[in-house]
DNA sequence: CCGTTCGTTCAAATCAAAATGAACAAACGC
DNA sequence: GCGTTTGTTCATTTTGATTTGAACGAACGG
């Protein structure tokens, strides 16, 4: 972060109102991203580009955030997958400028999509075969609990049940 | 794992259905915990108890697991804390006998008010504070696109809010 | 074409979170 | 009380994820 100040005050105004709200942007994103399991880098630069009046060109990035040129590479990627940075053409320069994209609904929905559903729809096929499972050892009456087990996969699948469809409830929410 | 297979089947039957299922649970409940960024330790221990008959002491715990005493002490103290374990009194046993609490509705809602609701509230704070640095900037005339910046500060308070209006309802509906 | 700039990739280094285990404290039984 | 068992704490170690940076390839301009 001392690049960030740094850089941006370049030793011009006294109380560097810009550069406290620029560190202040980064500094949102960065735990705004944490809660979601993404790295810091990604809250960086989203939160750089968030303030910037104009898009950005990768080595701006690099150089204000102090981060490397692979970490701004890669989490530009992610965001872009996200669809949570455009790029844009400037004229008569052939580099990429990015600029932030505030799509809160596209981005949670696409975490949720990616990141939550799959994971759900692999919770339930393996409670499925633990149901499997569990109906066997009940017949081999193996085990003396193996019916309150049996009891407590399927509630525990009607709670899956439930998560799954309150996901699309919320997307649809957040869309409107 | 090893040794969960290898104590629980112990060299008695050949198909052992009952170490499967064991590892099944500790293999579902560790990556659902981590959808949550919780310790893996969490979902292993969650995953044991959640198929036991019976309230297991720690120590089963821990050689079941193969993991170590701290480990058990710490998820289980963070487990009973959310609710997901309860201690069970075993006659003639003075060690603590946890059982798993499929309390679904009451972990997620523990998860939201605590790890969730504080950061969107610390969010609003800085939010506020941005806002204020953009209008000074604009006050100012600070950089060109100053006016531009508000604006997207207040589009991102007014997802912000609907973010924490939205937290209440899920809560309400997961509670039935 | 050839040199330069821009961007990506990936093995290695770094860093933070979690697990370990030894030391400690508390509760019990004798 | 005294030794033993049970459980917690916390400094150290381990592990896994992120970041770095050097090497590479692609696209452009002259």
């Amino acid at each position: 972060m001392a690049r960030l100040q740094e850089s941006l005050s370049a030793g011009i105004e006294g109380s560097d109102t810009a550069g406290d709200l620029h560190a202040m942007s980064v500094d949102f994103f960065v735990s705004f991203v944490q809660v979601f399991g993404l790295p810091k880098s990604i809250g960086q630069i989203y939160g750089l580009l968030f303030v910037s009046a104009d898009p950005l060109p990768m080595d701006d990035i690099v150089s204000q955030l102090g981060i490397s040129k692979g970490s701004a590479s890669q989490g530009l990627a992610l965001l872009k997958s996200l669809g949570a940075v455009t790029s844009q053409a400037i004229p008569a320069d052939r580099r990429e400028h990015f600029e932030a994209d505030l799509n809160v609904s596209r981005i949670v929905t696409h975490f949720f999509e990616n990141r939550l559903q799959p994971r759900l729809e692999h919770g339930d096929r393996r409670l499925e075969e633990m149901l499997e499972l569990a109906r066997a050892a009940k017949r081999d009456k193996k085990g003396g609990g193996a019916a309150a087990v049996l009891t407590r996969i399927q509630a525990l699948q009607k709670w899956q049940k439930r998560g799954r469809n309150l996901l699309p409830m919320v997307v649809r929410w957040l869309k409107r």
